[in-house]
RNA sequence: GUGGUUGUAGCUCAGUUGGUUAGAGCACCAGAUUGUGAUUCUGGGGGUCGCGGGUUCGAGCCCCGUCUCCCACCCCA
């Protein structure tokens, strides 16, 4: 990279204004339901102290944190001994703080610094961006925005069910129709174990037949077999992995399946229970999959999971979440039940792109472009311009009196519905030339009509 | 983190076994049209070929390194 030309780190991006505009419309629409739903804006700090962040995603998670040098002198407390130890004795005496990775465990660290202020049930949503080392992708960033909306402090899966409603209000509000939310309860996953003769050892079945859709029975059957699953629970699994049909017959069989497991029962009458929730509401698009082959990395969910897949798409997860029992307590605050998820914005932006779900009307910021023909058009257009804000319509006066062949330009490039021509003749008798810059036609009207064409739109 | 791939104008890409001054479309600017964008015609500007080193009489093309992008794995929004 030469010195002369800057670049951006790997993995970020800058947005541009148009970017922007279509990102805000995601962004408002997901914080328009978050809010009808009850939910409250909370915002946490861009970096975390680091003991607050490693240890809750895994080994794998604490790799991909992004973690911040001690300022000063950062080699002032390290030793040669720290040196020979290597990287990690050596991390926790240069660095002591890091970007968040997630919007879940500043949020638990939130509830629990704060949990004498806060009153239960707590429904909080957060819009902000997180930041991962990971290896970028398409799809995958290194900086990215999540939009979690999270509930603690109560048990009922009436939350579980208001996360479909929303996802569904969401997706649908932004156009999306033909999508799937896969749901599946870490209960249900321990009964498989357990059926199975591996009780205990559902991580590892879980990581495993969460590939399904991607490497085939086959595959998971070799995977498992690597990891130590004895040949006939490997046999005994085949039958549950082979179960087809809707939510309502998988959870038949389930029942017979998982009826010597305390925790497959537990997770087959949460799961029932939630959709017997949602029989009382009107979902618009979304299809509510039971799928016992979804599994979800973070180690931290204990109850339902979910997650929301663009069937015509060539895009991962847009969202996803799920119950987690005991998050607060890794922060000393036992037993606060959290029920969360988050949206995926930077996914869902590729999706509505590939999927061409931008509209126009959407992308306008300004409304009204008047046109600037010389000093007195200027003059006589600025009483104008103060009269159309002020009845709230987003209106400019081009700045200079430039070809109207580049007013226009400039209008149609920002995407401006509307121009009006104020030019010596308009000036004389009053009636402004008002052009539709999507159908081309044009009218005479006094400025009082300007704003009423305006306001109808 | 492992393996692979890509990089030529603002964008999408051509560029022959290494051989004069590196091309096209779109976009941009100007004019045809000094009061009309998105359509048409004409003209114009813009690239030390990602960066650094090497081989060669000669490198956009070959070799090494590096960065970036993308793909698979790991994992994940």
């Amino acid at each position: 990279m030469s010195k002369d030309k800057p670049a951006i780190p790997k993995g970020t991006r800058d947005f541009n204004p148009q970017v922007v505009v279509k990102r805000n419309y995601i962004f408002s629409t997901i914080r328009k339901t978050f809010e009808k739903f009850g939910y409250q804006p909370l915002e946490t700090p861009a970096m975390e102290n680091l003991s607050v962040l490693t240890g809750k995603y895994g080994e794998e998670g604490d790799q991909l944190i992004f973690k911040i040098l001690n300022s000063g002198d950062y080699l002032a407390k390290t030793a040669v001994t720290d040196f020979e130890q290597g990287s990690k004795s050596m991390l926790r005496k240069i660095s002591e703080k890091a970007l968040r990775y997630d919007l879940t465990v500043p949020f638990a660290r939130f509830v629990v610094m704060n949990r004498n202020e806060i009153t239960f049930p707590f429904k909080r949503y957060q819009i902000q961006p997180v930041w991962r080392a990971d290896r970028p992708q398409r799809g995958r960033y290194r900086e990215f925005y999540q939009c979690d909306a999270d509930v603690v402090g109560t048990k009922s899966l009436l939350c579980e069910a208001e996360i479909v409603l929303m996802i569904d209000e969401v997706l649908s509000n932004l156009g999306i129709t033909d999508f799937s939310i896969k749901i599946n309860h870490r209960g249900i996953l321990a009964g498989i174990a357990e059926a199975i003769g591996q009780k205990g050892r559902e991580v590892e079945i879980c990581v495993a037949i969460d590939k399904l859709d991607k490497i085939g029975q086959e595959g998971v059957n070799k995977e498992l077999s690597e990891r130590g699953v004895s040949d006939d629970s490997i046999a005994a699994l085949q039958p549950i992995l082979n179960l087809k049909g809707d939510s309502n017959t998988l959870i038949s069989s389930l029942d017979n399946i998982l009826e010597n497991s305390a925790e497959g029962k537990r997770g087959l009458d949460e799961i029932k229970e939630v959709f017997k929730y949602l029989s009382s509401f009107q979902v618009k698009n979304a299809a509510l999959n039971l799928d016992i082959a979804l599994a979800r990395g973070l180690s931290y969910y204990t109850g339902c999971i979910f997650e929301v897949k663009v069937n015509n798409a060539t895009m991962g997860s847009i969202s996803g979440g799920g119950r987690y029992d005991n998050l607060t307590g890794m922060f000393g605050l036992p037993d606060v039940s959290g029920v969360g998820f988050s949206f995926g914005v930077d996914r869902i932006y590729d999706v509505m792109e590939e999927l061409n779900l931008f509209q126009a009307s959407n992308q306008t910021i300004t409304q009204l472009l008047i046109s600037n023909f010389d000093k007195a058009s200027e003059e006589y257009s600025l009483p104008l311009l103060q009269q159309f804000r002020n009845a709230g319509i987003a209106t400019e006066l081009y700045p200079e009196a430039a070809k109207l062949k580049k007013q226009m330009t400039y209008a149609d490039q920002k995407k401006i519905p509307f121009v009006l021509l104020v030019g010596s003749e308009e000036m004389q008798t009053g009636l402004l030339q008002l052009k539709n810059m999507q159908t081309g036609e044009q009218m005479a009207v006094v400025a009082e009509g300007v704003i009423a064409k305006l306001l109808e739109i």
